[in-house]
DNA sequence: TTGAAAGCGCTACCAA
DNA sequence: TTGGTAGCGCTTTCAA
């Protein structure tokens, strides 16, 4: 069933129904009446790719997700949430697509087939092929997270920089000197991982302003690897009494790691980190952290692309987040170090 | 830039351009260099939507991933990513929607606007309001989990009742006599949420049958949740000595509860369930638990779907699962009960 | 306030 | 082996 159906039962034109549809063009109450009832009656909804082709809008949007490594992790999923449900909310469908680069073919096919009006990018790397090629041909998008040189882009990002200069101080504020820094993997820092970047920068800016020792690992993204770069920590430096990670996957490895070292979290050990809160929750004890808000961004993001798309002159906008540290109870000042058996010396060891 | 453009420069038709790209009919090689050269030259990709509306396909599937509760299960993500990259492979994209319900306006868009071939539904209830309405309209799609009544209906599931009827086994086994079972969210249940049920019935049964005395319970779907019920169940049955649980992201809250409640995993206290493995290896100590195989489901769900597309007539066909327990090292015999303060018992020697 | 008709870009039928 | 052309279902301009 078709437009030219609606019509005939109505006893109008096509473009009357059309109109009627769309508003753009006043159409009698009555005419409407007569028409609504006619698609209320057959329950008639327009073929979306037919108004596509006509229009030149396909109302979706593409959620560009890359894997991050092998698998996917826990952020990632609240922004495909926050964002699809977002889109919904502003009557927009989301199309995703898996893909790491420029070149793939998914990529491709979203945008050179124009599938979609515009597109939301995860996973952004300080040098991003997929933006720049984006911007070159003028493709509408939105990321989250922003390059070396956002200027003149569209993004909503955190500042990984501040956030992990921000544990880095909670933890100097507590009395630690040694602390370790747990990065996402190792190819994700190669590939230029923005926010492998900037907090690695962040941390290790704030750890030399504060007269730090810190020693910086990369870690896979999983728990095993998460125990594996714990057990290194230690080996490399014993008298090692905190970490900030930006891995969230490996947090569970990580205090797997400690728990088998005999380290009690926070007694003997803290740790600290940029993370979702809603995974934050789910270790024991539970981790002090600047929670990475996931749903909001998700959702500045949908509404930043759908401005875009209405208005295709509009000068770039942002937002960079930066939320505070949700203490919560996985650091403490620094316990009596590896030798110690005692876990009740209630001050710091260095104040 | 269309095909008509690529046809002018060509010197050919547009039809013959059409049909060096489909190779739906023989085009001389001379003729088919020549055409290809253009279009490597000008990056040329056939439109989307007009070939959708000429030729009836959209080459695009629906996932129909609806929110199980406030929010979205780990479980969830992987059904995502492995279905994008399987749908990626086929060269299909993905289309998210957030539809809880048949009357959703993005469930409706997806098949009345004709935005998708086919549709993957997940968060499968045991009476499905989505998949009566698609077989009532002959709307191709494939249910990740299975209806009461799955006859005549594509799927690929998971054999819950078989699968917590293992977990109780192996408690048994281990001479356990006390066991909860930690189910999804009641609204859940309420709702009729296949894997709650089926679960629930096997748990129960295969109690029933070895004569254990049981407790269930419904648990949200967080951290929190999961401390809270374990709480409940120390409370009801101090003597409860094990759980089953159905609850992925209420995990990391049971074992924070229980290591308040001084129980140790697994000396005082077994967990078992079903929860795909990536998520059992993030506690401490890791989950002994029937995996769900979520990557492979994904993959069997976009093949089935692929293959029903391409034969409108086949007969439906399944697939149920029922992988093994994983045993790793959350369980154990039962320990002295919760007056006992030894946790030197006959335990496994590694904690 | 309405209708007729020309596209949108592609596919596939009918002829040659 | 190729070309011409009539749709696919909708939007929108031009006329009335």
């Amino acid at each position: 069933m078709n437009i030219g159906e609606i019509a005939k039962r109505a006893g109008v034109s096509r473009s009357t129904v059309s109109y009627a549809l769309s508003g753009k063009r006043p159409v009698s109450e009555d005419t409407r009446r007569k028409i609504q009832r006619v698609i209320d009656d057959l329950g008639y909804q327009p073929n979306a790719s037919a108004r596509a082709l006509a229009n030149g809008r396909t109302n979706t949007i593409g959620l560009v997700f890359p894997p991050a490594g092998n698998h996917y992790t826990g952020m990632q999923l609240d922004f495909i949430g926050s964002v699809t449900e977002a889109a919904a909310d502003h009557d927009y469908d989301v199309l995703l697509s898996p893909s790491g680069m420029d070149s793939d073919r998914s990529f491709q096919r979203l945008l050179g087939e124009r599938r979609v009006d515009g597109a939301i990018l995860m996973e952004m790397r300080l040098q991003d092929d997929r933006l720049d090629h984006l911007t070159e041909v003028g493709f509408p998008s939105v990321a989250i997270g922003r390059t070396a040189n956002p200027q003149g882009s569209w993004w909503v990002g955190l500042d990984h920089t501040a956030l992990a200069a921000a544990c880095v101080h909670h933890l100097a504020d507590l009395g630690h000197r040694r602390v370790a820094f747990v990065n996402r993997p190792e190819p994700l820092l190669r590939a230029g991982y923005e926010s492998a970047h900037r907090g690695l920068d962040g941390f290790t800016k704030a750890a030399a302003e504060r007269g730090l020792t810190v020693r910086t690992y990369c870690c896979g993204d999983d728990a095993a690897s998460g125990q594996a770069c714990l057990e290194q920590i230690l080996h490399d430096d014993p008298a090692t009494t905190a970490l900030v990670t930006l891995n969230e996957a490996a947090l569970g490895g990580i205090y797997r790691g400690l728990a088998q070292a005999g380290r009690q979290v926070p007694h003997d050990f803290s740790v600290t980190g940029v993370v979702a809160g809603r995974w934050a929750e789910t270790v024991t004890p539970q981790l002090t952290a600047a929670d990475v808000p996931a749903e909001q961004m998700g959702r500045l993001a949908v509404e930043l692309l759908v401005e875009r798309l209405n208005h295709p002159a509009a000068p770039a906008r942002h937002h960079l987040l930066a939320p505070p540290i949700s203490l919560r109870a996985s650091t403490a000042p620094p316990g009596p170090g590896p030798t110690g058996a005692a876990h009740d010396l209630g001050a710091p060891a260095h104040p």
